[in-house]
DNA sequence: TCTGGGGTCCTAGGACCC
DNA sequence: TCTGGGGTCCTAGGACCC
């Protein structure tokens, strides 16, 4: 029989709080909730929750105070260490990296694609395991598909220390009956629209008229959305290096802005320290984005390209600081974001896009 | 009850040009 | 008197992911 291209999808289990654990062993079987300065009454909320603490109804995004409540007295709040994460994650991908006859794509701290050719991908992926796990001492999850999409969806179901193969034959068997907000690139908001046409289910979804898809959200997603109902998806695992588009740094302030030098003090800063992670990699920058979110809830966003592409931080702080006076700053401030965008460098823009966000 | 910080890509609609 | 059609660029905002 030929050997097959696969694609193999990564994922560390409780990978935050496990890195944690590894270097306070103490903690072991303790709930762990990772998340802000570890102070449970700020404004914060948890990047990772341990498995014995998602026990408790406690997970990703939610607010530490909330969490705070939901967890029971032997819970250990810690502070989130990015730099602990980074090492750990490289650890990792170097590990993964020198297997055989992998191309490895990396999407996130904790994540990544693997492809290979191989009659027996269960074997490739408990190898993978083993290797990161004689390497770091850390678990991990792999989905076996036939593309992306499949793979990615996979891991949920080999989660935790497993394996999980995905592929068109089982598909609708695996998927069919679930909601479409199971599948990777569907939100809320999505779930809320496709259920506004009768569209509740995976396998609806793929039944679905592409028309009417493409007339309710347009050329690119309807299609898309389509062919995520059917497990469709890119195969191709891709390991050039991955290229910024922009850099941006938010900050969400304990106490409220309220008014306008408070604000313009806070532009000037994150607008510098934005630009400098873009003059760092040796491209001007052509566009400047401030986020705002009012108390309680409204959330803003406003771009403007630059006059021309600058490398000058002056010129860059000038102009977010302008497109700030545009605010309104009668109202309270409680999170403020500036991002800077880049050129591309030469040829960077020829990359295909796929319509599935972030790094992938 | 309270919602981080870092990203990417898509769409609608207006301006402008030929 | 009525008012093309196609293309590109830009802004604002939406949605999703880790």
């Amino acid at each position: 029989m030929e050997p097959t291209a696969w694609v193999l999808h990564v994922d560390m289990d409780q990978f935050i709080a496990a890195v944690e654990v590894l270097r306070r062993p103490e903690l072991a079987g303790r709930p762990v909730i990772v998340g802000g300065h570890g102070d449970p009454t700020e404004r914060a909320v948890v990047s990772t929750a341990s498995y014995e603490a998602r026990a408790f109804g406690i997970g990703s995004g939610m607010p530490l105070k909330i969490a705070a409540r939901k967890a029971p007295p032997d819970a250990v709040f810690l502070p989130v260490d990015h730099e602990a994460y980074e090492t750990a994650s490289g650890a990792v991908m170097r590990t993964l990296r020198a297997l055989p006859r992998v191309v490895l794509e990396v999407i996130g701290w904790d994540e990544c694609f693997l492809g290979v050719t191989t009659d027996d991908p269960e074997g490739v992926a408990r190898a993978a395991q083993r290797a990161v796990l004689d390497a770091t001492s850390l678990h991990c999850s792999v989905g076996i598909g036939d593309n992306k999409v499949r793979a990615k969806i996979a891991t949920e179901f080999g989660k935790p220390r497993g394996t999980f193969r995905l592929t068109e034959q089982n598909w609708f068997e695996v998927m069919g009956e679930r909601g479409t907000r199971e599948l990777w690139g569907i939100g809320s908001r999505i779930e809320k629209r496709l259920a506004e046409h009768g569209i509740r289910t995976v396998r609806q979804l793929a039944d679905a008229d592409p028309g009417e898809l493409v007339a309710e959200f347009g050329p690119k997603m309807g299609v898309w959305y389509h062919d995520l109902g059917h497990g469709r998806g890119p195969a191709v695992v891709d390991d050039s290096p991955w290229v910024a588009r922009s850099h941006s740094r938010e900050t969400t302030f304990q106490q409220n802005l309220t008014n306008a030098a408070e604000v313009e003090e806070a532009v000037r800063t994150l607008a510098a320290q934005a630009f400098d992670d873009c003059v760092a990699e040796g491209r001007p920058v052509v566009r400047v984005h401030l986020k705002v979110r009012y108390a309680p809830f409204d959330t803003k966003t406003i771009g403007r390209k630059l006059s021309a592409p600058t490398t000058d931080r002056h010129d860059f702080v000038a102009a977010a600081v302008e497109l700030a006076s545009g605010l309104d700053t009668q109202r309270e401030v409680r999170l403020l974001g500036v991002r800077a965008e880049m050129t591309m460098p030469d040829g960077g823009d020829a990359v295909e896009r796929t319509p599935v966000r972030g790094r992938i």
